[in-house]
DNA sequence: GAGGATAGCTCACTCAGTGAGGTAAATTGG
DNA sequence: CCAATTTACCTCACTGAGTGAGCTATCCTC
C-alpha cells in the first residue's frame, strides 16, 4: 500500500460518512424503542414519507425493495402499520393487484415529535451556498457509487 | 411555514445524506445475503474493524452499545462471529470480567472481496483538497448533531 | 382469449433478539 | 481489608420478525 495522502483523505471522508449512516439507524432504533415499533416499521415509514415527498407511488413491492426485505416480511411490516393507524392501503388506479400506500397525519405527527428537534440541529448547520453545492455533489456523486 | 430557501436547501441535503444511510445499509443487507451472514453480524464487523483502526478496545458491551441492543443479543453475535472464524475473543487486560474483541484476518478478507469496490468507487468522488474540508466539516457537525 | 408473468397474500417454520435471572470480577464504604 | 454494591457478561426460556413454499388475482403478450 503506497502512502497516498489523497486516498488517505477521501477514505477518511467515507469512514465519516459510515459514521453518521450509523448514528441514523441507531436514532431510528431508539425511536422505534419509544415509540413501541420496530425497527423495520419506522424504516418503512421513512420510506414512505420520502416516496410521497418525491411523488412515487408507493406500492407493497416497491417498498420491499426499499427495505431490502421480501414481499412476505413486508406485507407483515403493513399489517402492523395499518392496525396502528400509521398507513392506510388505498386502491391503485392502475394496477389492480397492487395498492398505494399513504401514511396517515398521525405518523407524520408522531414523527417530527421525535424527529423534529434532530432535523432542527441538522439543518442548523451552517454552509455557504457554494460550500452546501459542495456537500450536495458529494452526495450524489456518493449514491450514485453505492446504487 | 414560511419559504425559507435556505431552510429548504439544508433540508435537501439532510434528505441526500438520508439516502446514502439507507443505500449503505441496503449494501450491507446484500454483503450479508451474499456471505450467509445476518445483517447485524456485519454490522458488528464493522463497528469492531472502526475500533480496531480508532485504537479502542472492543468489548462485548461496547458492542452493544454500537448496535443498539441488548448484551444478550450481543453475546449470541459474538458467538456467530466466533463459530464462523471471524472473531477471536481475547482476555481483557484491563478488567477479567470483560473480553477484547478482535476481528480475524480472513473476515478483514471477505469484506475487501465485497466492500473493496463499493469502497474503489467511493473514493474515486473526485474532490479538491479545499472541497474535501467542507464536507468533511458538514459530517463532523452532523454526526455530533445526532450523537 | 390462452399462456405466461407479475403483485401480493397466507401458512408453517426458523432463529434473532428480549426479559429474567445468574456468576464472577471490580469498586466502594466502614 | 472484607462485606455490600455495582458492573460486565452470560445462560435459559420464550416471542415474534422474517423466510420459503405455494396460492390467487390481475395484467400483458401474442
Amino acid at each position: 500500500m503506497p502512502a497516498d495522502p489523497e486516498r488517505a483523505a477521501a477514505l477518511k471522508l467515507v469512514h465519516r460518512l459510515r459514521e453518521v449512516a450509523s448514528r441514523l439507524e441507531l436514532a431510528v432504533g431508539e425511536f422505534a424503542r419509544t415509540t413501541g415499533l420496530h425497527g423495520t416499521d419506522v424504516r418503512a415509514l421513512i420510506r414512505l414519507l420520502d416516496a410521497e415527498r418525491a411523488g412515487v407511488e408507493a406500492t407493497p413491492g416497491w417498498l420491499a425493495g426499499q427495505l431490502g426485505m421480501s414481499s412476505q416480511a413486508t406485507t407483515a411490516v403493513i399489517h402492523r402499520l395499518e392496525a396502528a393507524g400509521h398507513v392506510e392501503r388505498l386502491r391503485s388506479r392502475s394496477d389492480g393487484r397492487s395498492s398505494r400506500l399513504q401514511v396517515s397525519d398521525s405518523a407524520v405527527a408522531l414523527g417530527w415529535q421525535f424527529f423534529g428537534p434532530l432535523l432542527e440541529r441538522l439543518i442548523a448547520v451552517e454552509l455557504q451556498p457554494s460550500e452546501r453545492a459542495v456537500v450536495k455533489r458529494y452526495l450524489e456523486a456518493v449514491t450514485d457509487a453505492i446504487g
